[in-house]
This record gives C-alpha cells, sequence and structure tokens, in this order.
DNA sequence: AATTCGGGGTT
DNA sequence: AACCCAGAATT
C-alpha cells in the first residue's frame, strides 16, 4: 500500500509546476533583496510592490548603498507605500548590518528578529529564501491556506489561533528545499487559496482540504469578531383609545426609524412627544430588535387613554392640526390606526411584530 | 490583548 | 464603504 504523500512534499510537487519563479526578487535572489522585498510586502500587494523594488533596486543595490544614504532619500523612494516605518527601520537595519556585521546578515532566525522591522514571520521568509535555513512564516496567504486545510475555528488574531497555526506551520517546514517550500504557500495563498473566490477545482490540496470537504472554503479564516453590540432598552407604548385604537406618531426625521410612524417610545429624553392623558395597564415581555450598531430591547406596555384627547384627530397623521391651543407640542404627525386595517403610512418593522401581537392579544 | 500604521485593491 | 493585504512595534 503506497503511502500518503506528505503535505509539504504536495506543496513542494505543486511548486515544481505552479509557482512563481519570475518575481523581480528572485533573480538573483540575495538576503538583501529578500529582505527588502518582503519589508515592501508587509501589508502590501505584490503587484504594487514591484515598481517600488526595481526604483530601490536600482537607487540601493547593496545594504551598504542603503545604510549610506539618507532618511529623506530612503523615504521619498517609499512615497506611496505606506506604514512608513517600515521605511525607517528598513534604513535603520541596514546601519547595523554595514557597521555592526560587516555587511552580512545575520544566519540564523534569531538573528534578523534583532534587527529593527524584522519579526519572526518575516525572520522566516528572509532565512528559508535567502540562506536555505527551515523555518516556517506566517503571513496572510499561510494563514488562509492553513486555517482552510484545517478549518481551524477561531480568528487567528487570537493568541490561541496565532500558536496553533505556529505550531502547525513548524510541524509542515521540510528540513530541505524550505525556500521553495516558504514560496509555495505564498504562491498557494496568493494565486489559488484566495480569499473570495478560491480555485478549489485546481487546488492540489483538495482532497484533505478540511473546508473544502465542509463545502465553506471562504468562510476561514474566522473573521475579526465584529465589536460587541451594546444593549439598549427602550418601553413602547401601545395606546389605546376607546375604539381600540393604536396611537401611531411620527418619529423624528434625526435617529433610528427617522420619519416612520411607531408607537411612541417611553424615554425620558424623548421631547417629540404630545400623547394624550393615559394609564399603564401591564407591561409585556421584551423582544430584541437588532440594529447594524446595537441591540434594542423593546418592552410593550399595553396603555388606556384616561379621556380622548380632543386635539388629537381620527384617521389620518394631524400634522395639520394645530395643538398650541392646549400648549401641546406637536412637532411631527401622530394617528389613531385602526387596526383592522391596511397601514397606509411608513413603520419599523418591530412595530408590524408589536401590532400583530396586540391585535391577537384584543381577539383572544 | 488591543491599537496603530496606510495606500491600494477587492467586494 | 467595509474589508483585506508577503506584519511589526507600541501601548
Amino acid at each position: 500500500m503506497a503511502q500518503k504523500t506528505p503535505f509539504n512534499q504536495t506543496v513542494l510537487s505543486w511548486f515544481d509546476q505552479h509557482g512563481r519563479k519570475d518575481l523581480p526578487w528572485q533573480n538573483p535572489i540575495t538576503p538583501y533583496r529578500v529582505w527588502v522585498s518582503e519589508i515592501m510586502l508587509q501589508q502590501t500587494q505584490v503587484k504594487t510592490v514591484i515598481p517600488y523594488f526595481q526604483r530601490f533596486m536600482d537607487t540601493f543595490p547593496t545594504v551598504t548603498d542603503l545604510a549610506n544614504a539618507s532618511q529623506d532619500q530612503v523615504l521619498s523612494l517609499w512615497t506611496g507605500l505606506g506604514y512608513y516605518a517600515r521605511a525607517r527601520n528598513l534604513h535603520k537595519a541596514a546601519q547595523i548590518v554595514a557597521e555592526q556585521h560587516q555587511g552580512e546578515f545575520p544566519k540564523s532566525v534569531e538573528g534578523l528578529v534583532e534587527l529593527p522591522g524584522i519579526g519572526r514571520s518575516t525572520a522566516g521568509a528572509i532565512a528559508s529564501i535567502s540562506m536555505g535555513i527551515s523555518a516556517p512564516i506566517m503571513d496572510g496567504n499561510v494563514k488562509r491556506v492553513l486555517t482552510r486545510f484545517h478549518a481551524i475555528e477561531g480568528w487567528p488574531g487570537t493568541s490561541k489561533v496565532e500558536k496553533e497555526l505556529w505550531a502547525i506551520a513548524e510541524a509542515n517546514t521540510p528540513p530541505e528545499r524550505t525556500g521553495h517550500y516558504t514560496q509555495a504557500m505564498m504562491d498557494l495563498g496568493a494565486t489559488l487559496c484566495t480569499r473570495s473566490k478560491p480555485a478549489c477545482g485546481i487546488c492540489p490540496l483538495q482532497p484533505e482540504c478540511k473546508a473544502y470537504e465542509l463545502g465553506t472554503p471562504t468562510a476561514f479564516p474566522h473573521s475579526k469578531p465584529k465589536k460587541e453590540k451594546p444593549v439598549k432598552s427602550a418601553r413602547f407604548l401601545m395606546i389605546l383609545n376607546d375604539h381600540n385604537e393604536l396611537l401611531l406618531e411620527q418619529r423624528p426625521s434625526k435617529g433610528i426609524w427617522g420619519g416612520l410612524y411607531c408607537v411612541p417610545e417611553h424615554a425620558p429624553e424623548s421631547t417629540y412627544h404630545a400623547l394624550p392623558d393615559y394609564v399603564e395597564t401591564e407591561e409585556w415581555p421584551a423582544f430584541r430588535h437588532t440594529f447594524s450598531h446595537y441591540h434594542l430591547d423593546i418592552t410593550p406596555v399595553l396603555c388606556r387613554i384616561v379621556q380622548e384627547n380632543q386635539l388629537i384627530q381620527e384617521g389620518q397623521p394631524s400634522s395639520e392640526n394645530s395643538s398650541k391651543a392646549a400648549g401641546i407640542m406637536e412637532p411631527k404627525g401622530h394617528l389613531w390606526y385602526n387596526m383592522q386595517q391596511e397601514l397606509t403610512v411608513g413603520t419599523a418593522a418591530p412595530m408590524v411584530i408589536l401590532i400583530e401581537t396586540l391585535k391577537r392579544h384584543l381577539a383572544g
């Protein structure tokens, strides 16, 4: 019985056939050129980097040239790339390499990480690609490939998932051809295992990919959890008149449900009410409505008017009527809604629920 | 653990 | 208009 092909060998075989081998920093491959490219490629796409890399190499062919340049000169070549701390760190690191390491880059991940702007992943990339050192990387491509292949739950930004990913990456990293493997993982993520439209049909990892098996490859990596929505609560008054008609008032144009007709929100800060006298009869269990930015727990409160308010007309919005005679501000319209009829004004979704519940209550 | 840095591409 | 990108440094 033939043995199963190891993960990294599958990846390396794919690289031999389909990997990218003509990127500017791939010929020739030197620690200096790979370093500059890796720094430029942090949070920046290949297509964007290429012209910057070319100009940079034309201007600073060696790390010594870069070390001897002024910071202004370096920054000017960086203009438009963003994350300008990268350029400042690059310049600093070049001076350290030139002055403290005789122009030679440290030949270990630990040594490389000491240089400003080089973290564990970038160190692993430089070490493996340009020095033949067996070391893993953990960039966005690797995160995408690994979280999909293993269907890893949780956001990779958490330390738990991140540790898990590094452990898998270490286990996968081959002792030989590590540079090709590193490049292959990035190519796989950049060309096949893409964020939105992964080409699972031609992916060498598809037969064992857990996310593919689940049928939801784009669900991985799990996205950053959105900031938890605050929970607000409010009482909404279902005020009924003697004819079992429901009082609706038009909300202020600003704020939620602007301009829509809703039952009055019982909030102390609300200043737009012009309500008849009423008594609360019962409070119903709250139900939740969720907006894009918060949850609203709605407590319906059943009310009866004490006496018909003459200033609030029946049937139609009464914004034309003046209530100033009674000293009641009426900035917006009101209406008494006969719930047997179709509602002819705009209202909010939770009000439909509330009205349906109220109708059942009155019927039953 | 969360925030900041940032212009450009994608959806 | 979010969201993401060959992440690292800072708080």
